[in-house]
DNA sequence: GCATTATTTCCATAATTATGGAAATATAGA
DNA sequence: TCTATATTTCCATAATTATGGAAATAATGC
């Protein structure tokens, strides 16, 4: 993880909008919401979900697929674990315990029905 | 937490410098570092360090204390914790041990020399 | 091909944020 | 009080980002 990605993955939820676009994925687990949906029930504007929707797409917060007409937008829940381990990366300068390992969110454990 | 208050946050570390003026508290540990020396360090003239300590400061991710003539600054390690515990909340709905807990840099367990 | 639905692009406008020099303020020691 | 050092405030300029309507594009079923 280079400094410039983590800003870049940082600015895209440094938003009100964004920042709930990203949760609500987080919490839909791996098999993501339609785009559509995602408007509904945030109540944002086809436009403005569109751009925002980029926004996390190209920081590689969120990841999409396409299902005939909709497409699902999923979180990247390796990036976001990349994302936290930055953060806190030699937190204390790693000189005792006061920063655990950090494991969060492994999408290899998924709960795909 | 509440969504403005991590947007906040997230807006304050969304931005190369502040970011690195973070990472840098991140490791300096509970003893922190006095601007001069971040400056110093990071090559940031005193007016924009000072411009952006001030934005971490109000978002609350960082600390200062006054010690004689120098103002040093530490890594607010709860603050951190809030909002990394607030990006993976209710992750995948909480439905399997897709996202374990999460406890890192537990400030109570400081590295002061 | 046509109608329908889903999503994105385009665009102008508005709002926010970053930069750093110069001056001001604060602290401490002689 | 005078001087030196540390940090902040002020300010103008520049750059970036957000918004949403309207039009365009894409995909599906009939």
């Amino acid at each position: 993880m280079d400094i410039k990605s983590a800003v870049t993955q940082l600015s895209s939820i440094a938003q009100e909008a964004r920042l709930e676009i990203f949760r609500l994925l987080v919490q839909a687990g791996v098999e993501g919401l339609p785009a559509g949906s995602i408007g509904e029930k945030l109540n944002i504007p086809p436009s403005t979900l569109s751009f925002h929707l980029k926004e996390l797409s190209h920081a590689g917060l969120i990841d999409s697929r396409q299902v005939s007409r909709f497409i699902y937008y999923t979180a990247n829940y390796a990036a976001m674990n990349g994302l936290l381990a930055y953060l806190t990366e030699n937190c204390c300068a790693g000189v005792n315990e006061c920063c655990p390992d950090i494991t969060i969110c492994n999408q290899e454990k998924g709960n795909e029905p």
